[in-house]
DNA sequence: TATGAATGAGTTTTCATTCAT
DNA sequence: AATGAATGAAAACTCATTCAT
C-alpha cells in the first residue's frame, strides 16, 4: 500500500495576508487618545497587565491569551517585546523591582540616632510591603519555584545587601552607644522584620479565613505596624 | 509489520523511579495469585506521590501525568479516588492537616507556667514548620490562589483557633500574674510567631539567593529557633 | 495606578471534560471494521500518512495538522507516540529504513560471476530507488537539513556500509579474474550508480520541465535501467 | 518610566553581522547627505542573503525575518522589491540562472573534435555543479516543492535545451567520424553526466554521513571529475 | 526610499480527563 | 479494582505581511 502511493503533493497555499476589517469598533478613544505607535506605552501597558495576571494567578496559572486580552494590544506584540511567557514573567520581576529601588532610596536612617533609626527602618520595611503586594504575591510565586527567575536579576542581590548594610549601621551604632545588644546578626534581624512584614501580605487569604480577620483593613494594619517596631525595638535594647 | 521500529509513547522522557516499587521477594507467584489490590495502599502511595508534585510545583504547575508516573498505579486510579486534578489537590491539604493533628496534641502548655509555657509553645511552632515543609509550601500556595481550597477543610479553621486559644490563655495566666503586658492580642502574637517561622521556610529559596545562606542548616535552624523565642519572650514580659 | 491596584484573582475554571458528542458520522466502516483499541495499527496509520506528507512536503512544509487529518486518529495520538514533529519525522525516516532494509536482504550477487553480479548490483539499485520514491524524496529533503535527523538513525550507516562491501567483493572477484580495471573505488562506484538511479527519481519535476520528459514512464525507465547498467558495465571492464 | 527596563525586542537572539556592514568612511557627513539610497544595491544585497537563506533552509524553512535580519535593510523594503516570500524566492531563482549563463556562453565545444569536445563538457557541467552550490540546492528544494516556481522561467527551458543541442551535436559528429556509438539519445545522456555532477554536490550531507568522506574535498573533487569524464567516453564510445 | 511597530491567522504543543477492555 | 489508549479543548508560540510615520 504504503510505498508505491505516489501522492502527488496536494498544492497549499502559503499564509497570505488577512482581509483587514478596518471597522471602527464603537467604543472610540476620548480626545486625549493614545498615540497609535507609541512602542514604551505597549511596553508599559503590557507589564502591567502582566503583572496583575502573575501575581493574582502564578506563572503557571497565568494564561498570556488573558494577559493579551485586557491589554491595548495583542499577543503578538508580547511575544514581539518580551520573547516568551517566561520572558515576559522575568521582565514582570525586573519591573516591581526597579520601581521599588526609587522608594528605598528615600531611607536614610545612617543620620538618625540608632533607635529612631530603627523605628524607621521597621515602618519602612512595613509600608514599603504593605504597599506593594504584588511584588510580595510575586516573591511567594518564585519561591514556588525555587528562585529560579529571580536569581538571573541583578538588581536582586544588591538590593538585599544594602539594606542589610543598613541595618549593620544601626546595630553598630546602638551597640557603641551601649543601647543595643551587641551580638545580633544583621541579616537574622532583617529576617525577623522582613517575616512579619512579608508574611501579613503573602499570607492574607489564609489568615483572613483562619481568623475572619483582614490583615490588610486599616485598623489592624496600624496595630500591626506598631506591633511589629515595638517587638522589634525590644529586641534589639539593652539588656 | 514494522520489525524493527516498536515506538514507544514518549521514549525520550526520562522516567523517576516510582516511590515505592514493589521490590520481587524472590519466590514468584502466579500472575492472578501475587497481586494484591489493595486499595488503602494505592490511595497512599498517590496521595504522597502528590504532596510531592503539588508542593513542589503549585496547583497549576503540577501535572497529573507527572503524579502518575512516579505512582505505582495509572492515572485512571488516580480520577478513580480522587475524582480532578483539584480533588487530588484537596486530599493532599487534608492528608498534610491530619499528619500535623497528631503532633499538635503532644503540646501540653496550660499545665507550665506562663513564660516557660510561651516558650515552649514558640518551640512547637518553630519546629512544627521546619519539619512539614510541604505544609508550608502548600499554604503558600493556597495564598497564591487565594485559600479557595484550603477554607473548606474543617480541620483548618479549628486548628487554628485552638492555637490562638491555647495563646490567649498563656497571655491571660501571664498577665494575672503581673509577668506578661495585659494588652497583647492573641492573634497578632500568633501571626508574629507564625510569620517567622513560616517565613524562614517558605521563602528559603530567595533568602538563600539573597543572602548565600541556607536558613535550613543546622547551624541556622538553633539560632534562628533561640531568636524568636527571645524575641516573643522580650516583646510579651513586662513592661 | 499599578502599584495598588489591588486585582482580585479572577476566578477562572480549570480545564473540563469536553462534552462527548458520540454521534455516529454517517460513513460508517465496512463490516471488517477496524479494532478501536489498536496502537500498533494507529501508529502505522500515522507514519503511513506522515511519510506522505513529509516526502510530499518537506519537514518544515509539512503541516501537524495535515497530517492528522488524513489519519484515523486525532492529533493528539500523533505526540502521544511520537513526542513531536519532529519525533515523527524521525520515526518516519527510521520506517522507510526498515522497509527497505528486508528488500535488501534479497540481494545476493556474491554468488554470481563479477559481471552478472554487477549488473544485478546495478539493476537493483536502479529498481529500488525507483521504487521507492517516498524513500529518495526524505533523502533529499535531509540533504537540505544538512542530514540533521538520519545521521541519528542507526540502520543508516550500516546500509551503506554493507551495499559498499558488495561492490568491493564484486570488483576485487572482477579485477581477480582480469575482467575488472583494479584501480576503481568501490565508494566512488556507489556514487557513480546511485547518483543517477537517485537523480531521475529525485529531479523528476525539474527534468519533467526542462525536457518534457516523464522520466517515469516505463518506456523511459526502461531505457533508463539498460543505460545505467551499460555505462557501469563499461566503466569497470578492462581496459 | 521604568528607566532600569529598556526592553528591546527580542533582546535574546543572536544577530548575525549583516552581510555587507556599510562602513564608515572616518570623516562624517550630516544625516542628509551621508546617506545614499541606492535601489540597486539594496536589492543585490536582499537577494545574496535570500540565495543563502533559501538554499540553507528551503522554501517552507526560510525565514523572512532572518533574511531581513542579516539585511542592510529593512523587512519592509523586502517587500518593496519583491512583493511577498515567494516572489523572492522566484527572484533568487531567477538570479541563481543569471549568474550562471555569463559562465555557460564560454563553452564553445562546437569547434573541438568530438571527444575532446564531450570531455569539455563534461567537465564543465562538473565544475559548473561544483562551483555553484546554491544553484544546486535551490534546484533540489524545486524538486520538493514539484517544480513550481522554477518552471516560470524562461531562462530555465532554454538553458537545458541549448545543452542537449550541444551534446546532440557532439554525439552527432562523433558518430559521423565513426568513433561514437550511433543510438545515443543526447537527453538521456545529459540525465547521465548531470546526474553524477548534481548528486555529490546536493547530496554530500548524506554522503559525508554514510561514508565518512566529503566529497567536496579537493582530492576527491579531482578524482570525480576524471571518472565521470571516463565513465561517459567509456560509455559513448564505439563499440 | 526607508523603517520599526503592529497584526491576525495559523501551527505546534500541552493538558486534564474519559473510553474500551 | 485496574489499565493503556484515546481525546477535545485550550495554551503557547510563529509567521508572512501591512501600517503609520
Amino acid at each position: 500500500m504504503l510505498e508505491c502511493a505516489v501522492i502527488e503533493p496536494h498544492p497549499r497555499k502559503m499564509k497570505k495576508a488577512p482581509v483587514k476589517a478596518t471597522v471602527s469598533n464603537g467604543n472610540e478613544q476620548p480626545a486625549e487618545a493614545r498615540r497609535k505607535y507609541d512602542p514604551e506605552e505597549t511596553k508599559r501597558n503590557i507589564l502591567e497587565v502582566a503583572t496583575q495576571e502573575f501575581s493574582a494567578m502564578g506563572l503557571s496559572g497565568a494564561r498570556v491569551d488573558a494577559i493579551a486580552e485586557r491589554t491595548n494590544t495583542t499577543k503578538r506584540m508580547l511575544y514581539y517585546y518580551f520573547e516568551s511567557k517566561e520572558g515576559l514573567y522575568e521582565a514582570v520581576l525586573e519591573k516591581v523591582y526597579g520601581d521599588i529601588r526609587t522608594l528605598e532610596q528615600a531611607l536614610n536612617v545612617e543620620e538618625l540616632e540608632p533607635e529612631e533609626g530603627m523605628r524607621r527602618l521597621v515602618e519602612f520595611t512595613f509600608d514599603y510591603h504593605d504597599k506593594h503586594r504584588d511584588f510580595v504575591r510575586l516573591i511567594a510565586i518564585e519561591n514556588v519555584h525555587s528562585a529560579k527567575y529571580i536569581t538571573q536579576l541583578k538588581a536582586f542581590k544588591s538590593r538585599n545587601v544594602s539594606i542589610v548594610n543598613t541595618i549593620e549601621n544601626l546595630l553598630a551604632r546602638g551597640a557603641a552607644e551601649g543601647r543595643f545588644r551587641p551580638d545580633i546578626d544583621p541579616i537574622d534581624l532583617h529576617l525577623l522584620i522582613s517575616s512579619f512584614c512579608f508574611h501579613r501580605v503573602s499570607n492574607r487569604y489564609t489568615f483572613g479565613a483562619a481568623f475572619g480577620r483582614d490583615p490588610s483593613h486599616p485598623r489592624l494594619r496600624t496595630r500591626h505596624r506598631d506591633m511589629i517596631v515595638d517587638a522589634v525595638l525590644r529586641f534589639v535594647r539593652e539588656p
